[in-house]
DNA sequence: AAATCATATGAACAGGTATTCATATATGAT
DNA sequence: ATCATATATGAATACCTGTTCATATGATTT
């Protein structure tokens, strides 16, 4: 029996890399925190009350992933989400966690 | 400034640990391997190459969290995707991967 | 130039986790 | 009952990573 859906060892890197990278609360959070407009470390860094060694250290690997890109305008860095497809994936997740379990028996 | 996109620790903690599954390379193949159709545990280890014992316990996990059901039958059990939100953030974040850099300055 | 603010980076440590191996449980057949 | 097949589980290990602290770089003002 032969599957249909299997992908390869390389695109399952990839894949796995980015949900990886949203596997962490903290850096979570972050990508939250700039979603819709971007938004600055330090104000990113104050909101969530983290320090910004760790923020910076977060979005250093989130931009690397073009989870998030990077707009220098003064001595302010503005992070905000690089597209649609990062904004729509967190939405649906939210909708998937947000649900009552439909299945019985689970563990 | 206040920002509006902010979600509380516990959100960010369920919707992390989601992610986090989806974070692995061999975790992530076995969810594509069953994302179509009902397949049973060791024609998932057969066809990724994967030993059963370690798809059975990525299988543990994926199933308690409900990123996929569990059906006996006989002596197979056949694992399928729980549920609708889970394919389309799959496919969602392979569109992203999938895309060529649009910022042309990302390191 | 110095000084201050904002962000980035490197090293080091603690806690977590993917994998393997051995063993157990469950279902069906003889 | 035993035997064979299919999954599951527990322990042990080797690797990875999130966080902190100290320090560096970049930008603006005086």
């Amino acid at each position: 029996m032969i599957l249909d859906s299997i992908i390869s060892d390389d695109h399952a890197t990839q894949l796995a890399d980015m949900f990886r990278l949203m596997g962490d609360p903290s850096r979570l959070r972050i990508i939250y925190a700039c979603l819709d407009e971007p938004v600055a470390v330090g104000d990113i860094a104050r909101s969530l009350e983290l320090s910004p060694s760790l923020v910076s250290h977060h979005l250093r690997l989130l931009r690397a992933a073009r989870v998030l890109r990077a707009e220098r305008q003064g001595r302010h860095v503005f992070y905000e989400a690089a597209d649609e497809h990062i904004r729509r994936v967190l939405k649906d997740m939210a909708a998937h966690v947000g649900e009552p379990a439909d299945h019985p028996s689970e563990d």
